[in-house]
DNA sequence: CTATTCTAGTTAGCTTCCTAACTATAAGCC
DNA sequence: GGCTTATAGTTAGGAAGCTAACTAGAATAG
């Protein structure tokens, strides 16, 4: 399912003239958010594609993964509503998504004893088997797609986009701040 | 509609631990693959929350942007099946773009004269408006998003971005080309 | 000229996300 | 303790993309 954008960059020459009908437009900003916009994409289907093969999608290897490393790091079980919060989905999502995996025998819900409201989420052997097949051939896939760029490029192009997502947070903290993130100002 | 993507970018130390365990993982490739997932995301939404309020969606946005330059450019007509081909759909959901597009008045659909299965879409007056109204706040948010960088680190990173998209149009045609773009090699 | 094949557009049904409303339980106020 | 509020999870229905199958018209083979 990718994204719907325009396969077709336009070359700069083009940007700079669409400058002319239009003062807003910064050119080298555009070329370099377009570009990022036709990246993501791709890589976000480097994923998807592979994953696909293994009848799983990006939502459900996300669930897998965040299990995958609260099984190594730390005790506290996993609750729909944390996987949730992590994954940056409301909890219905998180219910559907949880109900494939189950019936998948990928995971498996536990009632906890202490709050009747509340469940746990546990990987079960066959989820670990499962992501123990497919993440090897992801990590190649990565290296890849990288392949091309140096260890110096990769770390500019991760501090660059860095400075993206810092930037990014700063706007949207400054459009429309959750009350609830304001209790620590 | 966000990518469900987990919101947290692990630390370097943590990639450099997980390589341990998984000798394929390559933590610089991986670090810059994450950061691109998320800022690639970042940047959609950007555009998919601003033109949520004029009661537009990226794929109608894309369409639009597209009709909006044939006109400048071009004279032959843009086709339903010549739209999808550009924005990388299907016909079937280039169809369900332009009813809706149609509906609001946005364009036009017109019969060929010649050929009797074809179609042409026209951008109305009232749909050239809601771009002029659209894109000059489309422009100032891309061009606040990229604020941080400057024009060399943008260049720098469009081409980054480009090394990148080059390596996966290599990786997909080595896996799979269509037969049909065998036709000019 | 007729029959096959190809192409443009549409329709029907699926998936994955969403929001809104609901149920059950826990926590806080009087 | 009993009432209000907040929280965890689920259910129901909607939006936007997909594939597969369909219809109508054009192109090509014989």
């Amino acid at each position: 399912m990718p994204r719907l954008l325009p396969k077709h960059l336009p070359r700069y020459e083009c940007l700079l003239e669409a400058a002319k009908a239009f003062p807003d437009l910064d050119p080298s900003a555009c070329e370099a958010f377009l570009h990022l916009l036709r990246a993501g994409d791709v890589a976000f289907q480097l994923g998807e594609d592979y994953f696909a093969g293994h009848n799983i999608t990006p939502g459900r290897f996300a669930v897998l993964m965040l299990l995958l490393q609260k099984t190594k790091d730390c005790p506290q079980p996993s609750t729909p509503a944390g996987l949730a919060e992590m994954c940056g989905v409301t909890r219905a999502t998180m219910t559907g998504l949880i109900d494939t995996l189950e019936r998948d025998s990928l995971v498996r819900r536990e009632a906890d004893t202490h709050d009747r409201r509340m469940m746990s989420v546990h990987l079960t052997p066959k989820g670990h088997a499962q992501m123990s097949a497919i993440l090897p051939g992801h990590f190649k896939r990565i290296a890849a797609l990288m392949q091309p760029l140096s260890t110096v490029e990769r770390r500019t192009l991760a501090q660059l986009l860095g400075k993206i997502l810092q930037q990014s947070t700063n706007l949207t903290d400054f459009a429309g701040p959750k009350p609830a993130a304001l209790s620590s100002a």
